[in-house]
DNA sequence: CTGCGGTGATGCGCGTTGGTTATCAGCGCT
DNA sequence: AGCGCTGATAACCAACGCGCATCACCGCAG
């Protein structure tokens, strides 16, 4: 009678797919599973789906009908699931904030204060994300706003307000031959081995990289997922990283030692939320951040 | 991440009964498994939906929010496996013919014929259904066709055309006191013990205990939800059945004779379709029907 | 105050489900 | 003829979902 999402979602890899094994990588689940959860799926509809001829996998006309359907169903069940999500947030008075690195400067303190003064009730969650989702949990509604540096991926879902503009830094070994600078061009690093973020983060990897000032590509020394892992990367002398000045003595630790790059374009630290959020929270959270200055 | 439809439909119940006990009953699971599967959907959810404080069982907003949405996600995929399942039916070339008496009469064989003339690769697929479905299987898409003996519940839902116009007969055992007539009063049959429709039958259930005849209610002798079942109960002399003379035929076996009620209006078998199932298939089917005599 | 009735939660045992790995069977291609 | 690819099947195992029995808690009547 009833079905499990999961199934139909099995059932749309296939489908798009048309490839069992495939399919079955793409879910990360093994061949046979997928093969049986389809046949148990056919069985529970009393309808045939896929068409497999021993070399290739086709779609029956039924199986085009539920492809379409299951689409739909899976969609509005995120929305579903997003939907309770924000309702239970609000109700429970609380604005979770993503953030990918330590926000410092005051900025949170300042938030959740000025919060406090209009919405006596409300309070500020943190909420850590990897900077795998560069979107600090919005996108799937892990947050409600983040502060993010940009630029930030899919501009047109995201609006965002800068809260600081900072010069870009070094981060090397205190060992590291460049250590004892005070200061760097540019010139100077564009060919020593970086800590990159993940693919996943998007653009945000270029501009850690600083693809915007360099001809070639950059040398990527290891990949590192939060800014902890990045400083333990580079105090085990396995490559430099650029962060931000603030962000340089936020992350201030032995061994580490951080060098302004004289002449590379800053960054920018945002306040980013939804474009689609018209909750009133939200909505005043911003406005009180709107009318700060850009430190 | 994906849920099973299944627990929503629990959620619904719970919901809609704000009682966990009376919910239980209702989807035909104990209380402990319900409790518990909703406790995994708050789990999965990360949300609670409901507030128990002990007496009494309350909506959360979230829980509200995910009542709306959980209705329609069941309705979708009701409707999702009713239109996959049409589809199928499409392609095979099947008409699936819902009844739940035999009908006789050659009616079954000349549709099949008359449908060859017109549709070659076609065929004719019999579905047996209990009383306890007065559509006949069309309700929840088991069948495209059906033959129904009037009058059908919803009529907005539906249309038929009448195929059969017969007078009602009264069955009983042949040990009976009026096993020996040859007809018979409706004032003679009126006070005795009668074998009934189940009540899921609806209106058809009054139309064979004759009520639009009587003035009090029908004394029910038992209740059997085939045509086979009803006979038995006959053999056996649990009571008296009404059925039409055409079935009394076809279900005259040893140890039951039929007596036609004489001054009892009669009654129609008709050929019923939904109102919104708009297939070239089933329009052409029909419109051979209109063409036959009301034998 | 105390016992009773009603309600949802919890402990336990058991059958089913869904997952894995290993292997088979059919077909195309060299 | 043999190899490779693909989906199905077999065998096994952990997790899930269920029912039964029972508990914990509260309101209420005596």
């Amino acid at each position: 009678m009833d079905v499990h999402l999961r199934d139909l979602r099995y059932f749309v890899a296939v489908a798009e797919e048309l490839h069992f094994t495939r399919a079955a990588e793409r879910l990360f689940v093994s061949q046979p599973a997928l093969s049986r959860q389809i046949a148990k799926l056919e069985a529970d509809l009393r309808v045939r789906l896929l068409d497999r001829d021993r070399r290739t996998v086709a779609l029956t006309p039924a199986g085009a009908a539920l492809l379409a359907e299951a689409r739909e169903l899976l969609a509005a069940w995120d929305a579903t699931r997003r939907a309770v999500s924000d309702v239970a947030v609000d109700a429970s008075s609380v604005v979770r904030i993503g953030m990918q690195t330590s926000v410092g400067r005051g900025i949170v303190e300042r938030l959740g204060g000025e919060l406090r003064s209009i919405r006596p009730t409300w309070r500020i969650d943190l909420v850590q994300v990897a900077w795998d989702d560069p979107t600090a949990g919005l996108a799937d509604h892990d947050s409600d706003v983040a502060f993010c540096w940009l630029p930030m991926p899919r501009p047109d879902d995201h609006r965002w307000e800068v809260v600081a503009v900072e010069p870009r830094c070094l981060a090397v070994s205190s060992h590291h031959e460049l250590a004892e600078r005070r200061s760097l061009s540019f010139a100077e690093v564009e060919h020593l081995p970086l800590i990159a973020l993940p693919e996943a983060a998007g653009e945000l990897r270029g501009f850690w990289l600083a693809e915007d000032a360099r001809s070639g590509p950059a040398t990527v020394a290891t990949v590192a997922a939060t800014a902890d892992a990045a400083m333990e990367a580079v105090i085990a002398g396995l490559g430099g990283v650029l962060l931000s000045e603030g962000n340089a003595q936020l992350y201030d630790r032995p061994g580490v030692v951080s060098i302004p790059v004289t002449d590379l374009g800053p960054a920018q630290l945002a306040l980013v939320w939804r474009s689609d959020d018209h909750r009133d929270v939200i909505r005043e959270l911003v406005d009180l951040v709107r009318g700060w200055p850009v430190g």
